[in-house]
DNA sequence: GGTTAAGTTCGATGGGTGTCAAAGCATCGG
DNA sequence: CCGATGCTTTGACACCCATCGAACTTAACC
């Protein structure tokens, strides 16, 4: 009944590609609105506090996918995302938190 | 005798713009060649390994500067350049390690 | 079926960026 | 003083990328 869109499998995950999808003001925000809640979620809730396009959040969040920073499923009419934390805690140990912690956010 | 290259405050280091800096090969191979040594080196050593051109380099090392990753002083007619460790890890805690520790090099 | 709704894809556009060759600028050595 | 050295700046070029409007796709709902 729902079926994920592509992503990058474990070991070719990038981590100039990785950086770049995380240079972003948009896709930073998104993702650490992501971090800040647990599971997967829907993407219009996530992108509730960003000031873009609908095609524009679509593009942002193709990238963050194709970098391997998030699963995204089709269920129905939705999209649902999630951060892929096991993948990018073995491939990258300790990044996902030291970018992603709240006290960045400063 | 060794004057300091202009680079930003603690405070006015962005995480986007950090990133932005990360999200290059040549500059994030000039970072690893650095972390992977203790202490300021000379800019040519470091760029050694690194196949662009001269001008290339200095603006490479120029975006790592502005973006408050390193410290770069001038002596003479060379360049001694070294990681903000202490900046780095007050701002964004774990960050240099995760993004430069040799198993991401894989 | 027809309609609404959620996302995507497709151009187009404007701005940013990595790269290099050539010229410029200090600095050291003789 | 003069030439060589190490690095930067400038200008130019090609390319990438974030953004949006319009059109398209798919799914839920009456």
């Amino acid at each position: 009944m729902s079926r994920q869109l592509p992503q990058p499998s474990f070991d070719s995950i990038n981590l100039v590609t990785l950086l770049a999808a995380l240079a972003d003001p948009v896709r930073l925000t998104l993702m650490q609105a992501m971090y800040s809640r647990t599971g997967p979620v829907d993407c219009s809730v996530i992108a509730e506090g960003v000031e873009v396009s609908a095609p524009t959040v679509s593009h942002h969040y193709r990238v963050l996918r194709e970098a391997g920073l998030t699963t995204t499923t089709v269920e129905g009419r939705r999209r649902v995302v999630s951060i892929r934390y096991e993948d990018l805690e073995a491939r990258f140990p300790g990044l996902l938190a030291a970018v992603l912690a709240p006290a960045a956010n400063t």
